[in-house]
DNA sequence: GCGCTCACTGCAATCGGTTGCAAAAAATCA
DNA sequence: TGATTTTTTGCAACCGATTGCAGTGAGCGC
């Protein structure tokens, strides 16, 4: 059925070889022979098998793309992005979905089935073991939107979530909050501990700020509209940081719901800077993790270390900054006598 | 580096085709040998290299899944039930996107370059030619929330986006709107073409309730938000039926900026009830599409034309159902005297 | 103990390519 | 022109599996 190397042979009238040749990179063939195999080729329709290739070449172009966070409407960009990212240096998505089953085992066994060039962990719920498998079965590897570590098994490319807790802590503090709050995702998560170490770490320092913290029982809507509800039925806090924007959605319909008014009664702040809350009818203040460059970073150290296999693990964290948006009350006006510029007396 | 047949074969002392047949379902071998090589097989840790063998059984097992909706959050939903589906069946997802390049000519040759087993093109804005493309180069394939046809060349699943536009225009007939429009989308792109037209002709019926249609740039937030507001300069309608949720939810933002209130001045019914829109912040009256079932049957078919290649093109098409939420003033009360199970005089 | 099944097993060809090597052809140099 | 270098070319082995076929040997009935 298919059109095979052989075919095309046949109608060039030259060996096989002359086939392959002609189709791979900087090999040596003739004008002529090129030529005649070209013609050949189009006639019949031939393209070459890549799966064949790959068994005397060691390279499928398959690269696999992990995920578990199928829910996180973050993760549709993410999508987007890696397989464009991809697919633009010939490289091949095998896409896996984790659902429940988080041991590494099967899944290592099956992309070692398919030969991937490389491995993609994009999660930010999963351990650091978890990449690790993949590594320790010989596969290159890089976590994205992973845990931070000073050192670093595999390739880690992300935020730095203490800093971004700081961030966030900052720009409550900034804005004259004097009572605040963290509500964090599911405690087990890497990425909550995090945000709330770093959040906390730069709250202790400012004892006449009173802060308090509670967990949702996921990163979903539902979970954050519910623990906020909790929240609501004692004094709330002044400002809330959420451990991300889906759950400040759902913070904010609970808020909505009890009759108060956000950020007039309370603010919040929340974490990635999804599509749908720069939308007007949620303009949500948030701090912005640069989805694009992880992205890029991760596709550059998987591909590098295709080709270097025994590079050193790196870990690459990209800083994040706040999108001011409706749901924090304005900077306080800066005081005229020490605005930029002016000379300090 | 990696373990083959044949270092198993070594260890446990019989031959490369013993290993081989151990482990594919149904072949000959003891019960002493199949122990053997479990046994080193074991040991060395090996599993068969699925591309080698698709190589003599012509079965990768891949499946390409073709879409170019990486921006509708619906399709979160969409690629997480596919990835799942053919996962439980062992089918591996080759994830394709397709960006701006809708000619299929490159894309039918990636895919078969790695010999892919069948093609699911996900896409709700591709022509029929598109899947037809891999059909003609020999592929199983089936285009999912694809368009109606009666003679189709490919199967297709999905909804019949006639009747949904009859369903919205029944709905907001019901409920007593006597001037209603169609907010479309890009008007180039089939689904919205047969919504339309369902809408329409379910109005025809009704030449007391004015209709009037506009289309907005693309399915997204800002198209919607953009053309609401556009026709905000004039009387708007007493109720719009928008071709898609998150153009429904860009309306929504631009009626609410305008300071008019949903359903009390106007009543807004969108299309396919993705997750967020049950939100209770968005709460929005839509026409569900039945996503599982139509992923459900799109992989049913695709297996099944596998294993039957010159298997009838069939068209599945499942029925979708308004979801009543909060961006429609309800329905009538019924007359007491036609109630349910009241005698009828 | 003999012949006859029949379940196993291994050989070798094959799938669709790639690639080292040596021979052939072309190009270069005196 | 002849010798020498360089470029092309085809042969054949190989990548990691599967599978038709023929052969081995165990099991069975008698």
């Amino acid at each position: 059925m298919a059109i095979t190397l052989k075919d095309v042979a046949e109608r060039a009238g030259v060996s096989r070889s002359a086939v392959s040749r002609t189709f791979t990179e900087g090999a040596s063939v003739s004008g002529k022979t090129r030529a005649k195999v070209e013609k050949a080729a189009a006639e019949l329709g031939y393209s070459p098998n890549a799966l064949a290739s790959s068994l005397t070449t060691g390279r499928t172009k398959l690269i696999g793309l992990v995920s578990n966070n199928f829910h996180n409407p973050l993760f549709l960009e993410v999508f987007d992005l890696f397989t464009r990212g991809l697919q633009n240096r010939g490289l091949r998505p095998l896409l896996v979905n984790l659902s429940d089953e988080t041991d590494p085992a099967a899944w290592v066994r099956m992309l070692r089935q398919y030969s991937v060039d490389g491995v993609i962990v994009a999660s930010s719920t999963l351990p650091p073991s978890f990449a690790e498998a993949f590594k320790s079965a010989g596969m290159p590897v890089v976590h994205s939107f992973g845990r931070y570590s000073t050192s670093p098994h595999v390739h880690v490319v992300g935020i730095n979530n203490v800093a971004c807790g700081q961030l966030a802590a900052a720009a409550l503090i900034a804005r004259g909050y004097r009572k605040v709050a963290f509500l964090g995702g599911p405690e087990k998560a890497t990425s909550t501990q995090d945000r709330a170490l770093g959040f906390l770490s730069t709250l202790s320092e400012h004892p006449e700020i009173t802060v308090t913290t509670s967990y949702a029982k996921a990163y979903s809507f539902d979970a954050g509209r519910a623990e906020m509800s909790k929240l609501l039925k004692s004094p709330p806090a002044e400002a809330y940081f959420c451990g991300d924007d889906v759950l400040s959605i759902g913070a904010l319909s609970a808020i909505e719901e009890a009759g108060l008014a956000v950020p007039r009664d309370i603010g919040l702040i929340g974490l990635n800077d999804m599509e749908m809350v720069g939308w007007q009818n949620i303009d949500l203040t948030t701090t912005r993790q640069p989805v694009a460059e992880i992205i890029g970073a991760s596709i550059e150290l998987v591909v590098g270390t295709i080709e270097v296999p025994d590079r050193h693990p790196e870990t690459r964290l990209f800083p994040c900054r706040v999108i001011e948006r409706g749901t924090l009350r304005p900077l306080p006006s800066p005081d005229p006598r020490r605005a930029d510029g002016m000379p300090r007396t």
